[in-house]
DNA sequence: TTGACATAACACCAAATGGTTTCATATAAT
DNA sequence: ATTATATGAAACCATTTGGTGTTATGTCAA
């Protein structure tokens, strides 16, 4: 039971830049929000709220140290991301081009075999 | 002189999961927009913007073949998010994780050299 | 205990988002 | 030429989003 009908998924909370910055910063070093916030142009309530939607999407964690609460990258989430992702992967690199062929079993593109870097 | 200050960007294109669901779509094959549409318990107003959003952010592509507009994939553009998501993989299987040593310069984890792959 | 600091929790607001309906235009078919 | 079909475009609307400021709570230091 550590999911509860999160408002907010994966999708989401890396879609707004700001979020994605977080995200940069907390990469390198755990770090309490009063030194997140001073990495950007906007007010400490903004950036909690950015790490509640991080939190909740489970790209990030906060451990409460003393008065301070430092939020950490969670990278495990980010494989929710890399498998959907890797649905598409074989629509661009052709390794799996005839696979889809099989499976559409009606489109007439010529078979150009295009292997792109 | 193809992309000029575009609106939507990729990630906040597949930050909507009825978009998403359009994509897995057009995975398959390419569509028209009413026939998107029956797929969807929404106007077909509201597929188009869907798509013109998608169209912005390169993810499809739409041609007018007589009065029909048919949408394809672009996979092309998933490599955008493979190459953002690639910063974040070195974190959480640890390939990386004696680059991660130096950049911190910091923690002393035991110097384990794992070459995943 | 008092004061400073770090965060949490509200209430509030403007702008963006995701949907609607209606009207216009282009193409196909009869 | 007329009608039906497929899309485009505009005006409109409710809700969400991303920000603000203020107040409350918990913790560390004197």
């Amino acid at each position: 039971m550590s999911s509860s009908a999160q408002k907010y998924d994966v999708f989401q909370a890396i879609a707004d830049p700001t979020r994605r910055e977080v995200l940069k910063l907390l990469a390198h070093q755990e770090l309490p929000i009063a030194e997140i916030t001073a990495h950007f142009p906007m007010s400490r309530t903004a950036i909690a709220k950015h790490l509640h939607i991080l939190s909740e999407a489970n790209l990030v964690s906060g451990q409460k140290v003393g008065r301070e609460k430092r939020y950490r990258l969670q990278p495990e989430t980010f494989q929710e991301l890399k498998d959907w992702l890797s649905y598409y992967e074989q629509f661009w690199n052709n390794k799996l081009s005839i696979l889809k062929h099989v499976v559409e079993n009606e489109d007439e593109d010529s078979l150009n075999n295009k292997k792109t870097d």
